[in-house]
DNA sequence: AGGCGCTTGTGAACGAACGCACAAAGTGAG
DNA sequence: CTCACTTTGTGCGTTCGTTCACAAGCGCCT
């Protein structure tokens, strides 16, 4: 499920504030969700709470990561950094979460040879070389787009097998393989559309148009 | 829906491609999305179609735009400009989609008066005053996540009523303020869960787990 | 003008996911 | 030991979204 991961993240959470036990009903506060659906999801995975008392939270996080596959490593490959790719490598999120960025790849001859968070940006030619060097499975996208479909089959082909793009564009693959999205303006679009909604609901939908078709034809 | 945006993606493509007409499979397509589903999505926009030709791809680009409320410009704040806030502020896709960003906020004094994207970064004092004066709706958070809930309140106070989360946690805010939440080592460890999938089926689930057991309980 | 082929718009069936509400199971006090 | 209280795990009804399949509508060719 997809909210697993939102569930380690408050599970660690309170593990860090020397929680021990925690009840659905807190954790799905503090995860956002419905109790009821979080019980759900984690009978999903085994019964590892106790009735009458709760869920002991390390168990539950080793539980919940050993699920998510987070209890190996997995090597990870951006390719582009601009200041987007160069934000990823940055991050330190994703280091302790099970992930370990193994190589930096750019086209641009400026950004090539420098250094970043402690990893040499090496040539575009030289992806699938770091792929099968460092047995990469999962590939970051963070190029213009334009390039971001070219880049995609390069690294399918290389052998990865699940990709995180950035770029603002529909990435076509094989079915074997997993692609996941983020974009940026796309959910400012939609926060513009709720905004819009909040200004002026009378502005919208099918019912609108035929009023304003009205109006449009009484001025004429 | 939170699928127009993808389609209006897709469209704006098109039309650049000097394509003036589009059927519903070409669009679905293009936008990784069932025909009949999108025939669904752009009725409730009203019929924007013609039966026996498909879409005019100009129009239809223009109706989406004004559904998602892109025909007048959103002023929207950048809090935090650290790598990321640094990489939205010049990330280009946002002005040519109906976004202006009008004010860049931050607590570091190093950051403070430094100039990013044509624009003054402002510290975090003013961050109300920027708010009021540019009447901004939309918020963005790309601050640590230890702040990110009191970036969030101060915003709301000031009259921002949507905001878009990069902090990895998870925002409390009025019912009728939206937010919408981008996490990149969520999105990793989906990738990763599925990739573990592919690797080990064999040890998932409550089954392998009752394996598991048995396997425990014969070797002791 | 009429018929043919194509594409939209939508009714209806299907399936997944959600949440209520409760039985089962555990804890602790008396 | 029993009873009262707490919290999990889940059966079931409901709602939401997706997809199929087809009638309605439009343009073009004859």
């Amino acid at each position: 499920m997809a909210r697993l991961p939102i569930y380690l993240r408050a599970l660690t959470t309170l593990a860090e504030e020397a929680v021990t036990t925690v009840s659905s009903e807190e954790l799905a506060s503090a995860a956002g969700v419905n109790s009821a659906k979080l019980r759900k999801d984690l009978s999903y995975l085994g019964s590892y709470g106790t009735r009458g008392v709760g869920y002991d939270v390390d168990y539950l996080v080793y539980q919940v990561s050993r699920e998510l596959g987070l209890t190996q490593d997995w090597p990870v490959v951006i390719v582009g950094l601009g200041h987007l790719g160069h934000a990823l490598a940055n991050y330190g999120g994703f280091a302790s979460r099970g992930f370990a960025i193994r190589a930096l790849v750019d086209a641009d001859a400026a950004t090539v040879g420098t250094e970043i968070a402690g990893l040499r940006v090496r040539h575009l030619d030289g992806l699938e070389e770091e792929v099968r060097k460092h047995g990469i499975a999962i590939g970051v996208i963070a190029t213009p787009a334009p390039v971001a479909q070219e880049i995609c089959e390069r690294l399918v082909a290389a052998g990865v097998s699940s990709i995180l793009n950035f770029a603002p564009v529909v990435l076509v693959v094989p079915d074997e393989v997993e692609v996941r999205k983020v974009d940026m303006s796309i959910e400012l679009q939609i926060l513009a559309f709720h905004e819009q909604r909040k200004l002026g609901p009378e502005r919208h939908g099918r019912l609108n148009d035929a009023v304003a078709e009205l109006a449009d034809a009484v001025s004429t």
